[in-house]
DNA sequence: CAGTGGTCTAGACCACGAA
DNA sequence: TCGTGGTCTAGACCACTGT
């Protein structure tokens, strides 16, 4: 047995939970006020806030300062391909989500710099992707590319466009790694608040760097994915000594 | 700007934690008492409780029951590689955790029925795999074998040995499709506790699958790596048009 | 302005661990 | 038993959102 009688915050978060999971509260609607929820449940503020706070983690639910706690939209679950053409490396969706992208030139930092193998305050262009379905964030990348390889028709702010990716693939010489490394971790305060998630929610983190033939890296990638929302998949294929290899 | 006057309790977690980081509290020793830690800092216990449970979130304090909050020593940082062969997905450790291992035959669940491609009730052997770092949980590990492909000196509980993967790899005719699924998520209340860790902090959830020539599933792995101590790598090598992997 | 969530207080009582 | 953390209360005050 695990817990013989549940904390009385898990009870409420238990019975929140199938209410919005069997549909009594739609998507999209608003919880009734959190003291409402206290008297009804004859606990304390904090301890209904705690309550919250599980269903917050869980990505079920939106609190929005000054309006109340929102049920949030069912969002489409997404798998990031790894090791594919840029160009397909989202896939799973029925059709593309809506993204915004900015593009600005940055000198590197350091933890770029080391990413990119050049040296510090190099210039780069860093494109900011933010995904949408609907009018919800649903996952965040930057990517950061040596100035002179940057498509120059999309740093200057082009607001939403569809797959930069596919068009920076285009100008790419041909790509011979791609190195990504995963990781697991809470969202910085600015990510939680872009992609409008609690602090507390893990994603997932992939950087992603890839290599043309000479060896030159040629675009470093930071994906925050939620992880309510995403996975990512490698498929690996050996044919008997260890080579062969599918995105 | 993003927080004009930062709260309380994250002025307290920024203390602690820079106490931390500087060696001013040392790895391994106990905290003051919770009620010491507020009197301390003027603030009442809920107050001082949630700065710990920022830190406990970041994986730098550990609470114990009855006993205290505690500094963990810092845990080495591994690094999963990806797609190669079992016997070396581990790497980056200078030396090989401790590892316990208990092996039971289990029925095939809804879920691993559908991972090993066996119809439900099949019997498998599941190895639960801890590994230590010291007195420390490090990582945790479930691998699912066809109960016929199993090694059965390995099936009756020997308590810990190095290497089962390396082993399991012996019997196993050649492997052709490793596919890894990677997410991001918090940790079961079960891993929490075997883990010793907080349930906020994120975990990297990988499933493992691994296919013969023949495409039958010889194995299912569902590993569980704390965020705050290990990373997964993969890397794919392309020759000119979508051939050759490295793991 | 009224209503909402955000933060904090000063206690109470329970459960666990070690002696 | 005692000291520890775990949970909860009842209420205060601040900050944000809408009218």
């Amino acid at each position: 047995m695990i817990q013989p009688v549940a904390s009385r915050r898990h009870a409420i978060a238990d019975d929140l939970r199938n209410q919005i999971s069997t549909g009594r509260i739609a998507a999209g609607e608003r919880l009734p006020s959190e003291s409402e929820l206290a008297s009804h449940y004859k606990v304390s503020t904090p301890t209904l806030r705690n309550a919250l706070a599980i269903l917050q983690a869980e990505g079920l639910v939106e609190k929005i300062h000054g309006k109340g706690n929102f049920v949030r939209r069912r969002l489409r679950r997404l798998t990031y391909v790894g090791g594919g053409r840029l160009t397909d490396a989202w896939s799973g969706a029925e059709e593309p989500l809506r993204v915004t992208i900015s593009a600005t030139n940055i000198k590197a930092r350091r933890d770029l710099a080391a990413l990119l193998g050049v040296s510090a305050r190099t210039t780069l262009t860093e494109f900011v992707c933010l995904s949408y379905e609907g009018n919800q964030p649903h996952s965040l990348a930057r990517i950061y590319v040596p100035r002179d390889l940057a498509p120059t028709d999309l740093t200057d702010g082009a607001p939403w466009r569809e797959r930069v990716e596919e068009r920076l693939a285009e100008l790419c010489p041909p790509l011979v790694e791609i190195r990504e490394t995963v990781g697991a971790r809470c969202p910085t305060p600015e990510e939680a608040s872009t992609l409008r998630i609690s602090s507390a929610l893990a994603v997932l983190a992939i950087t992603r760097v890839a290599a043309d033939i000479a060896g030159r890296v040629v675009e470093a990638a930071v994906l925050v994915l939620p992880g309510d929302r995403a996975d990512a998949v490698f498929t690996t294929h050996h044919t008997t000594e260890g080579k062969g290899k599918e995105g």
